[in-house]
DNA sequence: TATTATAAGATAAAAATAATGATTATTATA
DNA sequence: TATAATAATCATTATTTTTATCTTATAATA
């Protein structure tokens, strides 16, 4: 965790900005909160329970200062607000998203499985990848069960 | 163009909706800029050039209810405006997308191309795929030209 | 320490979307 | 065809999310 914040820190610095006690409070609910997909709003109530003096627009300049700089990802699975995750250390890409239809559950896949897909646009469109978002809409593992109990 | 127009009207129709002057009128927009990606405020100004009486509540609603029949799908590529795509007749799968990072190009890839990962994440996540969404965000061609040229 | 730059907080403003209510149009039925 | 029931519309307002502004505070530098 403390490594984490550290080379955060680090990111900032190399791009000329610090890691202020707002900021810092604020990597640190994502970092505590990795495996949901939070709102900003949802950041701001958590950053608020430890540090009560924040404001809402700081946690979003810093939201927005963050996806800049690549250290979280701005996602939207169509439901009206953007939500922020933490790109995982190393990983050359995003990871892809299972959104159920029925709970609302997102879970994560965390390998690539788009590589051979990336090769065949890269030479097929010659389209220079740079990123991408892969997000599956469906009904998770429990949910199915539930139907199968009825 | 009529008789898609007329294929439309038959699914509301089977929903129980029915296709009223303003939603022809919008669904007629759509098609006619099948390769945009207009936005609800977007759809809102070219219907209004044809059918200067229309509301915008009324496009938003119509546009949402077209999202529902799944005749159009609504996409967000993070610029924080939701965006309307028609879906192609037939396709059992939503296209991809392929968004240039530099001049905010967005190009379409109507192949599948996930086929195989569907089946792997059915298969290893037990998740039943509805529908999906995939984004490549980079740099087309176009741009990658730009570059070598200076 | 004085000066300058950067960031924070509070609030207001803007933008996008959704909801409401009154009115009109359409459809089905008598 | 007249009437009733339903559905859709417009105009407006409200809500939600996000961004901008302005003042104050903090931190870095000369």
């Amino acid at each position: 965790m403390e490594d984490r914040v550290e080379r955060i820190k680090k990111q900032l610095h190399s791009a000329g900005y610090k890691l202020t006690p707002q900021r810092e409070a604020t990597v640190r609910v994502l970092l505590e909160h990795e495996e949901d997909h939070l709102s900003a709003e949802d950041v701001y109530l958590l950053v608020k329970e430890k540090s009560p003096e924040i404001g809402l627009a700081t946690v979003y300049r810093t939201l927005e200062l963050l996806t800049e700089l690549k250290i979280v990802d701005k996602i939207n699975f169509g439901d009206g607000v953007s939500r922020y995750d933490l790109r995982k250390e190393g990983a050359a890409h995003f990871h892809h998203h299972l959104v159920c239809l029925e709970c609302g559950s997102v879970a994560e896949i965390e390998e690539d499985l788009l590589e051979d897909v990336e090769a065949i646009v890269e030479r097929e469109w010659k389209f220079k990848i740079k990123d991408h978002r892969l997000t599956f809409h469906g009904i998770c593992h429990r949910c199915q069960q539930k139907h199968e109990e009825k």
